[in-house]
DNA sequence: TCGTTACATTGACGAATGTCAATGCGATGA
DNA sequence: TCATCGCATTGACATTCGTCAATGTAACGA
């Protein structure tokens, strides 16, 4: 086994370090990191709650008492246009974090709560 | 109390709706959607975590048994250039998922578990 | 002092994102 | 039918974001 390793970026020449000495960078820290898989999927959740709009909308669904909440409700006190909106709860039925459904001329959005469970549990 | 409550959007001409009225969209729901303010910075909590590099930097961070991570270990298992990496962490220790320490040459980050905690508490 | 190292910052670029006006489209009711 | 409704989609725009090469900046050692 190696008990030496480079740094792996410098702008002149590349000194080898031996990894067990104690004012090296490079211990060996024996971590792991999320694969590429995942780590994109969870991103792409997480990303549905990076924006104030959207987590304006996704509260506004949650506390509803009905349970749902019909689409045209969340145009006004949102401060968005209806495109805007349709745009952004589009975002968040993608991330499965809400569903939809059309009843006759209007649409309902539902909370999903498991998803943010399963997001909860990846924040350990 | 009024009543009655009118669409907001509309190509031709707006009609007034009885909000009691069971089939009209607009019932009262009694909701409630976050602040401006709160939703501007969870968005930027959130927005942390909506990266797929900056979870896997994470979770390395998280990950290793010494409790703490050299800057110089994350390059390589990132596949990322140095600034890059440099970039997202500084993102993380921002929005105070993660604390950096200077040691000599050498940086030195730690998960902030508070941080997270505060996190999953929202999504509850 | 001088050279090297570890990391941050800058600047530039293409890609992704948030926004709205205009328009499309299925459902409704007259 | 046909007009109107609620909502989605499109297209265009400005802004933000992810990325890296080049460079700046402390800290160390000789």
């Amino acid at each position: 086994m190696d008990l030496f390793d480079v740094c792996r970026y410098s702008r002149s020449m590349s000194k080898r370090v031996a990894v067990l000495d104690p004012i090296a960078c490079c211990t060996p820290v024996r971590a792991e990191m999320l694969d590429e898989k995942t780590a994109e999927t969870l991103a792409r959740s997480f990303g549905a709650l990076s924006d104030p709009i959207r987590l304006r909308l996704l509260s506004f669904v949650a506390s509803a008492n009905a349970d749902e909440v019909c689409a045209c409700d969340l145009i006004e006190p949102s401060g968005r246009s209806q495109p805007t909106v349709s745009h952004h709860m589009k975002i968040l039925v993608d991330a499965g974090l809400v569903t939809r459904e059309k009843r006759g001329l209007w649409v309902w959005y539902r909370l999903v709560p498991q998803r943010l469970d399963a997001l909860r549990a990846v924040l350990r």
